[in-house]
DNA sequence: TAGATATAATAAGCGTGCTTACTATTCAAG
DNA sequence: CTTGAATAGTAAGCACGCTTATTATATCTA
C-alpha cells in the first residue's frame, strides 16, 4: 500500500520541528534564547568546562557551526569561554550564572511547549512516537559513519 | 512518570528532521534540487499556475521566504513565473520542463530516503506515527491562528 | 630534533527560515 | 472619482545550519 501517509512522512517530520520550534521559541523569546541556543545550553549544564569540538560531536552539528552560536551565546551572557592550560588550541565551555538561574525555567517551559503538543495522545502512542523516532535516528546515523563511530575510528586509528 | 522519553521529544524530532534532510539532499545533490525546493516543487506540480501568496500558505511559510525560494529556483529553471493579465500584483508559478522530467524520480528518490529511515518500524507503528505527527501538526496549528483559520477570517471579516 | 600530519577554532560565503519595512496594485467607501 | 485600506511581492538584515579554506597549536615520525 502506498497510501498509507508514509509518502507525507518528510513533510510531517518538517512541519512538526518548524512548530515545535516556533512555539518554543515564542515562550522564550523574553529570555531571549532561541531553541539551538537552548539545546547548546543543556549539553553544557551536564558538562561544564565541555570544549567546542566536543559540543560539536554532541549536538551532531559542524564546528564552524558551534563557534558562531557560541558567539552569539557569549554576547548573550549565557556562556564564557576559558582558554585550557595544557592545550592552548581548546577553548572550554562554562554557564554563566544567569544560565543556571533559567535552566530550571526553560526546561519547564519545553516541558509545557511537549504537553500541548501531545495533546489527545495516549500513554502507549507516545512510548510508540518516541521509540520510532529513535528508531530513525539510529538508521540515518549510522550507514554514513555516525559521530560515535567517527570517534571510535578516530581512536582505533592511532596506529 | 517523566523519564518515558518525552522530555527528549523536541530534541528527537530536531534530530530526525535534520538527518533527514540531509540524506535527501545527499541524494539529490546531483539534480542541485534542495529539500525546501522539493517541497515547493511538489505544490507546484500539482496546482500549476499557483500564486506565491498561495504556496505560502500551502508551505506554511512567510510570502518573503516563497520570493527567494522562488528566485533561485527560477534561477536553477525548475519554475518560471509569468504575470496574471487580471491581476497586475499577481506572479503565477509554473513548472518547467526540466521540473516535469525529474518530478517522479525525486519522488522515488524520497520514498528511499523514507523506507531506510523506518526500517524494522513496523507497519502498526508506522501507522501510529503518522497519526501521532498528524496530531502534533494540528495541536500546534490551531490556537495561535492556523493558516486555514486565517483564510476562513480573512474571507468572514470582509464585513 | 625537523618536518609532516592531525586537531581546535575561526573566516567567508551560501541556503532557508524569520521580522520589519517598503512599493505597486487592487478594492472599498465616501 | 478620490482617498484609504488591503493584498502581492520584494528588500534588508538576522539566526542557524552547511562547505571550503585558513590559522594556531599538538603530536607523530623519520
Amino acid at each position: 500500500m502506498v497510501s498509507d501517509g508514509i509518502d507525507r512522512l518528510g513533510f510531517l517530520i518538517h512541519d512538526v520541528q518548524r512548530l515545535m520550534r516556533k512555539r518554543f521559541e515564542a515562550r522564550a523569546s523574553g529570555l531571549g534564547l532561541s531553541s539551538a541556543q537552548w539545546r547548546l545550553l543543556v549539553r553544557v549544564a551536564k558538562e561544564a568546562g565541555v570544549a567546542q569540538a566536543r559540543l560539536a560531536e554532541l549536538l551532531e552539528i559542524e564546528p564552524i557551526s558551534v563557534s558562531r552560536l557560541v558567539d552569539r551565546m557569549e554576547e548573550g551572557g549565557w556562556i564564557q569561554r576559558r582558554q585550557d592550560a595544557t592545550d592552548r588550541r581548546l577553548r572550554m565551555i562554562f554557564p554563566t550564572e544567569k544560565a543556571n538561574a533559567a535552566y530550571a525555567d526553560v526546561k519547564s517551559l519545553a516541558g509545557e511547549v511537549y504537553e500541548e503538543s501531545l495533546a489527545g495522545v495516549s500513554a502507549e502512542e507516545r512510548r510508540v512516537l518516541i521509540r520510532v523516532l529513535d528508531t530513525i535516528v539510529q538508521n540515518l546515523t549510522d550507514g554514513e559513519t555516525s559521530s560515535l563511530e567517527k570517534i571510535k575510528n578516530r581512536e582505533g586509528r592511532a596506529a
